[in-house]
DNA sequence: CACATACGAGACGAAGTCGTTTCGTATTTC
DNA sequence: GAAATACGAAACGACTTCGTCTCGTATGTG
């Protein structure tokens, strides 16, 4: 993977050191653009650099290109996963259902959506997205297996699709407007009572 | 909504009328486009027509631009909603499951995926999105509702979050990338069965 | 101080796209 | 046969973006 030339790279060469305020700024610039709409095949180096108050010339010196500036700007934005408190699982899960597709930073949310489409474009991308969101499934898995071993859960569930029934209806809801008019909250309760509680008759 | 003017229009005026072929050879090469990963952003005028083996002026002759020729596109893509043949509700889920996402074209499950950042790009196309899914939904709410009458499903079931479970994690698989090893017939079944066993301890 | 490098700004030619218009030709009605 | 309209192809001027390069200036090390 493309790396940019950071600030804080360079053995302390003579000169004029790289400006920690620019690279911020124009990964900032990136984020901002993608999160209000700007597709990532639209997004120029122009309006990057405009945007951040920058010169061209002050991204080509860090970056090879778009693509991997636009790499490692979506690194900036991920977080770690958020931890449970730990108390019962449907507590647990009701934490981490209320942030999926959601960062620390709020522009994640709008920018999610748009890199879709990227995913699909090529088995590499899509596989860096797994790495992405991986650490987050992990927690989920975590606390699933910890019912099933306290007895909150049944001991024979489907691990892994039960993690797609939680998480599935929370990304429809975010990047589809599925059920636009029910509020978040709302939504993650119901989606973990209705997954608790299972269709077939009691 | 801008509709395109067909060969089928136009009051048999005199003069040499409107080549069908030109009107489905300029629509099937803007999906084709789309579906090889162009995204609708960066989609040139110049690309549909050379594609389509046709001259630029016959395509503005029937849309004003590029966006009513996609949606017009969009448009086709789409065919009815299948229908479950009815005889255990288990079985109709499965039905419905393996085509979420598709249509009878095999270049929606391509499209699908890279209309997203345009539906979250305005309210407006959330709405169309909405209606054109919306039939779909329908027969899995008349399955579920017809499982609650005859006892397959339980009374008290959350009809609309039931919809997102089951439809989120495939919507997941095709989308994301989730669980790629896993064929999505199987898939299918494990997320039925989930969602009908429950997560609860029996 | 001398030197090296980065800075923001912007000029540069090449390329692509826009929507319009003009070709010469083809097809249909009256 | 005359008139009307559509066809594919291509040229138009205006615009944007690309990646590189050159300004004059700023900020570091030795």
């Amino acid at each position: 993977m493309d790396r940019m030339i950071t600030a804080a790279d360079a053995p302390r060469s003579p000169g004029r050191p790289r400006s920690v305020r620019a690279d911020e700024a124009i990964v900032e610039a990136t984020l901002d653009l993608i999160s209000e709409g700007t597709s990532i095949e639209a997004l120029s180096i122009e309006a990057i650099a405009g945007r951040a108050g920058v010169g061209k010339a002050t991204i080509y010196r860090r970056w090879p290109g778009k693509d991997a500036l636009v790499i490692d700007a979506l690194r900036k934005l991920k977080g770690p996963p958020p931890v449970p408190r730990g108390e019962s699982v449907r507590a647990d899960l009701l934490t981490l259902l209320v942030t999926v597709g959601r960062t620390p930073d709020e522009r994640a949310a709008r920018v999610m959506p748009c890199l879709i489409p990227e995913i699909n474009r090529s088995a590499d991308r899509m596989r860096i997205w797994q790495e992405i969101t991986a650490p987050r499934r992990q927690v989920m898995r975590e606390v699933l297996q910890r019912g099933m071993v306290t007895g909150e859960l049944r001991a024979d569930l489907d691990v892994e699709v039960t993690i797609g029934l939680l998480t599935g209806p929370m990304l429809m809801h975010r990047m589809l407007g599925w059920e636009p008019e029910v509020a978040e909250q709302t939504l993650a309760e119901r989606v973990v009572d209705t997954v608790l509680a299972g269709a077939a008759p009691a």
